[in-house]
DNA sequence: CTCCACCTTGACGCCGACGTCAAGGCAAGG
DNA sequence: CCTTGCCTTGACGTCGGCGTCAAGGTGGAG
């Protein structure tokens, strides 16, 4: 098939996959006019780095993946190098998750207290710095 | 004070305060010689732009803010405008957290699942396909 | 006087993953 | 033959938030 048709199939557009071809994701046979000729097993490698960086993945880092599936293995993380990808990125998920939780605790925080009509606005004797009273007193940079 | 004393105080760079000049965040007075001038309420906004941004707000997104100190409010979140900022960007946390922890979840599974020694690949007759002797199973979650 | 640190504006670079336009080739149908 | 539709390569644009360089102005110390 030609790239129109697997741009179609695999949900994408020509120029993502001419950009994974650049990237050295998607090497194409050409047809006796210059065309880029696919297969089925072409359209298994643009699912799975549609599915990798749908799900977040960066596109260099689908590259284990795909080098797994054309090596002849059945998914693409059946090799070790997808693994450690897989782990690398499910740390970074959790560190993500964490912060962002953090910041949703301190931003649910400040929404209640902004919602308040008028308790202490320029509420004095209480030095005014420390609006962090709720639990956590980790970690104060980064 | 000055460009280059203020970036110091906030802990930023002066291109970074020039740019929020560019963008309409913090108009800044100047010298007879041309030189941007600053005080304290200027200090005032540029910490809140920065704590901002640091939890995740997009420059835009800091402007109800920096305009409710500016009209004298004693926060920069005492204003409906701000208030409602707090909300959609709760809500998107909401979101980005809930299908985040949804990828985790499933990678999570997907890892288990390639980490299992050597179920049903194409490996070709290895015999002695025992070679995670080692400790595989190695903390199965985070 | 020179030197130096600071300031000014302007403009290009960067990152990732493409979008979009330009200019042209090639095959099939009317 | 001409149009239509697909394909080719090349190259610039996008978005955010600045970094970095260039070329020049200014004010105070030595």
């Amino acid at each position: 098939m030609r790239i129109g048709e697997l741009a179609e199939l695999a949900g994408t557009t020509t120029r993502a996959l001419r950009y994974y071809e650049a990237q050295g994701l998607l090497p194409a046979r050409r047809g006796a006019n210059g065309h880029r000729e696919y297969d089925q097993s072409d359209l298994r490698l643009v699912s799975e780095i549609r599915s990798l960086t749908g799900i977040g993945f960066a596109l260099e880092e689908t590259r284990p993946f795909l080098d797994c599936l054309r090596t002849g293995h059945p998914t693409g993380d059946s090799c070790p190098a997808s693994v450690a990808v897989y782990r690398r990125k499910l740390a970074e998920l959790d560190e993500l998750i964490g912060r962002m939780s953090a910041v949703r605790e301190r931003l649910r925080d400040q929404l209640a207290l902004a919602e308040l009509p008028f308790t202490t606005p320029v509420c004095p004797t209480s030095a005014g710095s420390d609006l962090d009273h709720g639990d956590n007193a980790e970690d104060p940079d980064r």
